[in-house]
DNA sequence: GCCAACGTTGGC
DNA sequence: GCCAACGTTGGC
């Protein structure tokens, strides 16, 4: 059973173009620091997809899609002193964080503008939307998912 | 730049 | 355990 997730990242820092131009187009998504985030990444299987989401973008919008290529692991740049990652309270013996790695899969050709999304039908409940959310990693029901994806087929 | 919403910290 | 103060997120 595959599971649906949203991933957001601030396209100053890390976009989904800069995904593009990784090697295999891979990369390790470190730095979430909410445990409640960090347990939706516990919970990411090898195969599930996610949403790649730009925050504090202008405007944001869901830019495409990756798919989870490796589990949780520690996450190592909290272990780094010198990264803005860093967590003192996280250990090699009993780490605090977690990353997985995720592939790029699709890039929308148009990206789905969060204020667009809010008049969709059928994702009245999405957390994305919720008022005040700033959950860095969640969860996204099935029927969500296929919404969005219709969204994305219907714009090319 | 503003500010609402939310999470964390730390005194008590 | 409560909760005020503070810091961060992220839309606008």
């Amino acid at each position: 059973m595959r599971h649906y997730w949203l991933l957001k990242s601030e396209p100053s820092t890390f976009s989904i173009g800069d995904l593009a131009r990784a090697p295999h187009k891979t990369t390790c998504w470190e730095g979430v620091r909410n445990y409640q985030a960090r347990n939706f990444l516990k919970a990411m299987a090898v195969g599930d997809l996610a949403f790649f989401y730009h925050s504090n973008a202008a405007p944001p919008v869901i830019a495409g899609v990756v798919e989870v290529v490796r589990a949780a692991y520690p996450d190592y740049f909290a272990w780094r002193s010198r990264s803005v990652y860093f967590d003192e309270h996280s250990s090699k013996d009993n780490p605090r964080w977690v990353m997985v790695d995720v592939c790029l899969r699709n890039v929308f050709r148009r990206p789905l503008p969060l204020e667009h999304l809010r008049t969709v039908r059928g994702l009245e409940k999405m957390e994305l939307l919720r008022k005040g959310s700033r959950l860095s990693v969640q969860p996204v029901r099935d029927r969500e998912w296929a919404v969005i994806l219709g969204l994305s087929h219907a714009a090319r």
